[in-house]
DNA sequence: ACTAGCGATTTGATCGTTCATCAGACAGAC
DNA sequence: GTCTGTCTGATGAACGATCAAATCGCTAGT
């Protein structure tokens, strides 16, 4: 009994011949086991194994009017800014995907108009089954975009300003990162910690400053004359934090609001001979592969980048299953990760500082309130 | 007469029968437009127009056998090394990819092997029409592999060590990169230009060692003692640099196989108090993100990523249409980004010089030999 | 006037899978 | 012994597009 002619896929229908069984019990065995008597499935997953069947998916896709994929833009990670993070968020998303039998279709869009474009054509084509969508920001005309068109979706950030949006969101708790950050210079000993920030108006950037406000009034520390605004650049953290240190009373530690504004804190240092670490702190934010390439190595705050794209895939898969139905909010909490930077203990145990110590490896959900 | 039910999507049906004509010539309008009578053809196209009709892809596929789909391996990004190169050349690859028509599944893999059996599975669900490979090393066990499947692929990057591959691919000329260093440096008076490098074994390293050995020769410039191996980092360039410097006749510029190695050679200057560009001259290769954030801005060699995406692209069209039997094999030349770390020139044209300067913007096409 | 030839358009079949439905076997209850 | 219910497996139809081939209308050649 030929099994099938050489050169040519198997088919379904060839399994079933193979297995002497129909195509649809061939189907069962794969989508419905429960379905098929044990020693009949055997022998239908023995066929298929041996003629190395997998279902053509174009011919699912157009039964079950799925795609199995999810549309995702890659933004353009020019700037070192927060390229590298979305870099690593694609990767994991692509990871979680895939263990969940979802592929990830990428496509390049220079700005929101030509990625809603570009949503438009996969979703008129029903290429894909849902979005990801990443970078929210205020006055984003992507959520309801989408929402308008019922496309399924999940965004990796909140929609800043936008508190009665109905979407799901998966975000990482940009306030509670500086936060800890404070709390680990107030546990070194430090009493006067500035801020440098992004200028009011960024969700991300005003959450962070929120983070580090927080933290500071706990402890009861000034505030007073430091805080600056800047837009993000190693110049800008440069200029900011000269200014900072040139006060008559000179902040003992520097809170930045992104790596690179912290590399240009650095240089500030380092133009006034100060030194990093040992006489003022400085800390960085998302923990991008910058903190390995200065000296002193820097402490930053790194997004549980893993986790949070397993939470998007398993709240669009659940909007896609039907099995939920309100939109999921959650909010998961960063790792701090210590470097020299903000290391004043002596040198003899430098070696084992420049190891990053993460406070909080596994980060916990914080929340899925409704 | 309703052109559709409302909440339904168009399909060629709704369409044929919004415009009076047939599936077919629907169908005709739009991929064979030639066949359509010109009045009949506006008609078409006003009704799907109106509609907002785009053929479902499922459908499309199932019929055609072909999904319009490439695939392509994220690489795990995670060190500096060449991550920034491969994302930027995915961002390319994806904006190649969609003019024509394509989009692109992307996944993430950990190994070599672990990226064959994804491959594997898409290659048996028919998927995706094809495969971009890039990351090309020595034994590598990806084209073979393909090529034994009768997958079609194009690889970025060379057949390192199997002279006689027949597969397609595309790379970028190293050794030209790290030629026109040299030429670059010695049109600034340097003689003793010296290597930091990779050890030897590794395809792109000797590539771009290659270069520097012809360049140094045609110039009849010392080498002797003026190369240095070993892996890539930043402490390991610091020290090979720190050894050369210590000569008792140092060399007065560094290339360095990659912008780390560079960044490390930066640093061992930076100890002996040496002064970046304007004593001794340091280079690096790939043009990442690094180059801008040290302080002197680095000397580096720019991949013509965008090119090299669209030549992929193109040659691994042309095997799907079957219009090109025979593996295409591009070199396309790199173009040098000029920094004040090669700059000897006086600090009054600095801001000029700080400008970055493409030697050769638009890099050339270098040959399609067979 | 008749038909060959050509271009424009339509019709039937098909891609490979899953859904909805139905037939048969087999067990237990009366 | 028959009837009912459950479980297993089989059959026809459908998803929405394109391919192959047939049909129609028209012009031009004889």
């Amino acid at each position: 009994m030929a099994a099938r002619a050489p050169g040519t896929r198997p088919t379904v229908e060839s399994v079933a011949r193979h297995a002497r069984v129909s195509r649809q019990t061939v189907s069962n065995a794969l989508n419905a086991p429960q379905r098929v008597r044990p020693d009949t499935l055997s022998r239908v997953l023995a066929s298929i194994e041996q003629l190395g069947y997998r279902p053509n998916s174009a011919a699912r896709n157009l039964r079950t009017q799925s795609t199995r994929l999810l549309g995702c833009r890659l933004l353009p990670s020019l700037q070192m800014g927060t390229g590298g993070v979305l870099d690593r968020f694609l990767h994991a998303l692509c990871d979680a995907a895939r263990d969940r039998g979802y592929d990830v279709l990428s496509f390049a869009a220079p700005t929101d108009d030509a990625e809603l474009d570009v949503i438009d054509d996969l979703l008129r084509r029903t290429a894909v089954d849902a979005y990801v969508i990443s970078g929210t920001h205020h006055v984003d005309p992507r959520p309801g975009w989408l929402a308008a068109r019922g496309a399924p979706f999940v965004a990796f950030g909140r929609p800043w300003g936008e508190p009665d949006a109905t979407h799901s969101w998966v975000d990482v708790d940009g306030a509670a990162g500086t936060a800890a950050v404070v709390e680990h210079l107030v546990a070194q000993g430090h009493r006067r910690i500035a801020f440098v920030g992004w200028p009011e108006g960024s969700g991300v950037g005003d959450d962070r400053y929120a983070g580090w406000l927080r933290a500071t009034a706990a402890h009861r520390l000034p505030t007073r004359g430091l805080v600056r605004r800047s837009e993000d650049g190693i110049a800008a953290g440069a200029a900011l934090t000269g200014r900072l240190l040139d006060l008559a009373q000179p902040p003992t530690a520097v809170v930045c609001v992104s790596d690179v504004m912290a590399l240009g804190a650095l240089r500030a240092l380092e133009d006034r001979n100060l030194r990093a670490g040992s006489e003022v702190a400085v800390t960085g934010f998302d923990d991008s592969p910058l903190t390995t390439v200065v000296r002193p190595g820097l402490t930053s705050v790194r997004q549980p980048l893993e986790a949070v794209a397993e939470r998007v895939i398993e709240v669009l898969l659940d909007h896609l299953s039907g099995s939920r139905t309100d939109p999921a909010r959650v909010l998961l909490d960063p790792a701090l990760v210590v470097r020299d930077s903000s290391d004043r203990g002596g040198s003899p145990v430098r070696a084992a500082a420049t190891r990053p110590r993460a406070l909080s490896t596994t980060p916990r959900v914080r929340s899925d309130r409704r």
